[in-house]
DNA sequence: TCCCAGGTGTCGC
DNA sequence: GCGACACATGGG
């Protein structure tokens, strides 16, 4: 199936460390899961190719085809129009080479709880560990490839996480899952509320603070004005724009969100993606 | 052997 | 409120 992405960079939106559950093949394709649909996903100029994995039965390969395409569509926010994003990036001059290094980079809509998860794993790691560990709880706790949902992580021996990598997250990660496995309304609560109250609502989770939690509302509820700051945003930000000072991570992160607003998001995950690959 | 990684929890002041 | 320090794990 071939979907039109005229304005979009899926190495750049897969490899940016929004999303953990992709796998680079040989052929420059990637293997992942989007809505428990396995797919194949690979780049030809402005069009987006889906292959589909196991299916239950081949009669209904092409009916699930077309089943995909509009969850493929929401996945990359494809509608969205990025010029919002470009505007501020070359208009910027320290922001000009991350425009013209990543354009087309899309903040995925990825599933809540996904995103509730991975960041918990994220703290203190590093982007192939939790590759790593993703894995192996999907390997391990998910169906059909895809990552396990609460109850899943829920009702599984802390130990039994530790051995899949978590370390010392893992008591975070299963009082979590117990907790939206028993309040499945909670996600629906932090997606209705405002920015500020849905940072207090995800920093009362264990082992989420607030690093992570604007990981947590960005990627999985799409609130473009969270702005994350860990160790490689800090250091790119006080290089470009506190070169003489050194400031608090809550005045770097207060700084992007009152000088991008609604894209403080945005250019944070091109930023982030940029200075990770030595771009700025 | 030490340092680092998409930080957080805890304690002391 | 801010500054140490510990924390599992694996790679450089």
């Amino acid at each position: 199936m071939k979907v039109q992405a005229p304005d979009f960079n899926l190495s750049a939106t897969l490899e940016s460390g929004q999303v953990f559950g992709f796998t680079k093949q040989a052929d420059n394709s990637y293997l992942g899961n989007i809505c428990n649909y396995p797919v194949r996903l690979a780049q030809q100029s402005s069009v987006l190719c889906i292959k589909l994995g196991t299916v239950p039965s081949n009669s209904k390969r092409s009916i699930e085809l077309q089943m995909v395409r509009p969850h493929i569509v929401k996945y990359f926010d494809l509608d969205f129009d990025l010029k919002f994003v470009y505007e501020i990036l070359k208009s910027d001059p320290v922001l000009l080479p991350v425009y013209d290094h990543l354009k087309g980079l899309r903040i995925i809509r990825q599933d809540p709880w996904e995103a509730l998860a991975c960041f918990i794993i994220s703290s203190n790691n590093n982007v192939k560990r939790i590759q790593g560990i993703y894995r192996n709880l999907t390997a391990r706790l998910g169906e059909g490839g895809a990552f396990p949902k609460p109850a899943a992580i829920a009702r599984v021996h802390e130990r039994t996480l530790r051995e899949l990598g978590l370390g010392y997250r893992a008591p975070f990660l299963q009082k979590t899952a117990q907790f939206v496995s028993a309040n499945p309304q909670t996600l629906d609560a932090i997606r209705e509320a405002p920015y500020e109250e849905a940072v207090q609502r995800v920093i009362a989770f264990p082992g989420i603070g607030p690093k992570v939690a604007d990981c947590v509302l960005l990627y999985g509820f799409h609130k473009l004005e969270a702005f994350p700051v860990d160790v490689w945003m800090y250091r790119v930000m006080k290089k470009l724009y506190f070169p003489k000072r050194r400031p608090s991570e809550k005045q770097v992160q207060m700084f992007g969100q009152k000088r991008w607003g609604s894209m403080a998001g945005y250019v944070q995950q091109y930023l982030f993606h940029a200075v990770r690959m030595g771009k700025v």
